[in-house]
DNA sequence: TTAAATTTAATTGCACACAATTAAACATTG
DNA sequence: CAATGTTTAATTGTGTGCAATTAAATTTAA
């Protein structure tokens, strides 16, 4: 009662890879999409979103901290962040103790704006439309994955 | 015995949203960067990769067809398509029996590009170091998310 | 304590990604 | 058939996302 030990062929694994590595890079476009109509409002991107999250709960950062907790570089922090400064959500400033590190402080409009954002969460869980078990295990898969990738 | 049947806080609805929506976001992002080291050999781009895949299996498709595949719109894909194009990879024409249609079709520079990419699959199921049952569960929940979010 | 190594952010250049608009071709309908 | 509506790509403009380089500040070591 052995199974065929078989090698897959090049086409079978090539199927394999785009059943999860496609699905993952849509998947996780489509989710940005779906916060678009919420963001729009307040005049807010995703990354910009995330940014706040973490301002929201820390009040400052460092450019350095918040490419660390978003895995993003300053490549991509430093103009996204710019841009909300301009908007005077929040300022940038560097650190007197080490020069080399900047500082990102919330400001009034930027810690205002909680207020707005408060309710998106629970409009996007409901978009999701997932049972907390479900949840649960694909929380953990995405946790491992994230792991096993970083 | 009943459970307390209390609304989650605002505050708990956002640590569930970042639970999954940010680690989607940032799985996505190194995943594509998982591919870099193969890709990068063949001067190859993870989009463009995904644009091949489909070529390779169907040898010419319309742009239409490409974004219906992809989810991508003609905004991304033109340019893109284009830097394949200059490479010689592909060919764009508009189909003559509707002018509105431009038809991407394999180059032999782009079809013999598979023989190289043929083993790429192999080295990102690895690099995931998933077992099989849990493959196929990430693969189902992505593929629910999928159609719940488009 | 200087010289070398390290850390950190900014800059630069390239490639997506998408909303909104435009333009051309095709289809439909009166 | 002509007017209207629809489909399809391209274009434009804005915003990430990241590799590679640069520059400045700090730390370490000789």
């Amino acid at each position: 009662m052995n199974k065929p030990v078989t090698t897959p062929s090049d086409k079978q694994l090539q199927q394999l890879e785009n059943q999860l590595c496609f699905p993952l890079y849509a998947v996780s476009r489509m989710l940005t999409k779906a916060y678009q109509p919420y963001l729009q409002t307040l005049d807010l991107t995703y990354p910009q979103y995330l940014v706040f999250l973490l301002l929201w709960e820390h009040e400052a950062l460092t450019v350095k901290q918040l490419g660390d907790k978003l895995l993003l570089d300053s490549g991509t922090l430093t103009p996204l962040l710019k841009r909300m400064e301009q908007k005077q959500w929040l300022s940038r400033q560097r650190d007197p103790r080490d020069e080399r590190s900047v500082i990102i402080g919330l400001l009034p409009a930027g810690r205002a704006l909680q207020q707005s954002a408060c309710h998106i969460p629970a409009q996007l869980l409901e978009k999701l439309g997932m049972a907390p078990t479900e949840f649960e295990a694909l929380r953990l898969q995405l946790q491992n994955l994230l792991t096993q990738l970083s």
